[in-house]
DNA sequence: CTACTTTTTACGGAAAACCGTAAGGAACTT
DNA sequence: AAGTTCCTTACGGTTTTCCGTAAAAAGTAG
């Protein structure tokens, strides 16, 4: 079994709770921290005095703070993290299910498992760490599996970056103006008003205020 | 100090988490309960069967379920169980920190604590219980206090009822319609044009669509 | 190369939002 | 009762969005 794991989370509660019960659990030497930037420490050095973990258990958000800290989110750690022990197994854990940015961790990123935190996180957690133990599939909390494969793939980045322009109070024209100089393929108002009534169409939206909300709710953006 | 503590949270590794932290710091018999509905139950339980709780620790969101659920929120628990048993203390124990809603817990709820969930958290919780047995004091996590006191009133009830319209794409000529309908004071299309432009000014927002934004992000709606 | 499809862009009119100004009323002062 | 202030409503002009149509460009197949 796994034998040295890295929890990264920020809330103190939770991260004591999993870390007993982590202990409770599996026989491994459980080091934990609350910060992304130690966390990739962590990763290194283990790697440097050849002693590397094997698992990582993550939360996707955390908070901010008053230390001087480069990497924000649980995403960059990730990909951090990947770039420096490419085989090392990572399993997200987060409130934070939204099917895009789910489906996103798996396809870009290649973690091994998604575990959303609940009334029955626990369970999963320990299931997940079995799964990608003992084989070389990936484990998604049930409740999500079902989301993440019907979510399409129509939506591009394109769109969200078009939709966070409008959530910053960005007019169409200015809209286009950014794609041009970014030289994104479809950058006339003409287009923008197009992708935008794709948009409104999807998300069977009433008009734009709408649809910037729906996709904030949804966590898109 | 407290005897009966009853801890409403259903996200399952925080509740075993401070499960854990309530038994080893405290002397009391803890309950929890991941479900609304059952803690409400509970403490009418505990009050007919002459062992009242004496101190609630309550989550503010709850993630959907397949249970048949009257009680969706930490806020509506908190208002129930005030009806019940009005002395009761409750410290909010949650991640969502949003000034307004934190403000209007202690105005209208007259809740005794909020501690943010994070990663002081732990500490926090239990000053916030030593302190609210010990005195008549409320207990704010430190780094929210300042805010909360900053939070003017100036947005009202329609302001806010004002930005959910929008938030499900209503035009402001359609608010108007229904504002007139509930007979609110104002409801004029220029009334409402007004109100905005209010709204747009305080938040500092460039045009309604990022109005909503920005007060969706505060979790003003 | 030509015919056909698809994508991108352009344009124009209608609707809604945006913005300044001012009229109409209610409450309050003296 | 007249004057003042504050709040609500009205209105007109400009900008932006909205929506349909169509031209231009790019890609595809024979």
């Amino acid at each position: 079994m796994f034998r040295k794991i890295l929890l990264v989370e920020d809330i103190d509660s939770i991260s004591y709770g999993v870390t007993a019960l982590l202990q409770r659990n599996f026989d491994a030497e459980v080091r934990s921290t609350k910060y992304c930037d130690e966390a990739l420490l962590k990763v290194k050095k283990a790697i440097f005095e050849k002693q590397p973990f094997d698992l990582v258990i993550t939360d996707l958000s955390f908070q901010e703070t008053h230390r001087e800290t480069k990497i924000t989110t649980g995403e960059e750690l990730i990909g951090l993290i990947k770039k420096e022990q490419p085989r090392l197994k990572i399993i997200a854990y987060s409130v934070d299910d939204k099917p895009h940015k789910v489906k996103l961790l798996f396809d870009t990123y290649k973690i091994n498992g998604f575990v959303a935190k609940g009334r029955d996180s626990i369970t999963q957690l320990i299931e997940a760490i079995d799964l990608i133990y003992h084989t070389a599939e990936v484990f998604i909390s049930p409740q999500l599996a079902g989301s993440i494969k019907e979510f399409s793939i129509e939506i591009d980045d394109d769109d969200i970056e078009l939709l966070r322009c409008l959530s910053i109070g960005m007019t169409q024209s200015e809209i286009s103006e950014i794609f041009r100089i970014q030289h994104k393929k479809t950058s006339s108002t003409s287009s923008i008003e197009k992708r935008l009534n794709k948009l409104k169409a999807y998300f069977k939206a009433n008009n734009t205020i709408h649809l910037v909300a729906i996709t904030k709710d949804m966590g898109l953006i």
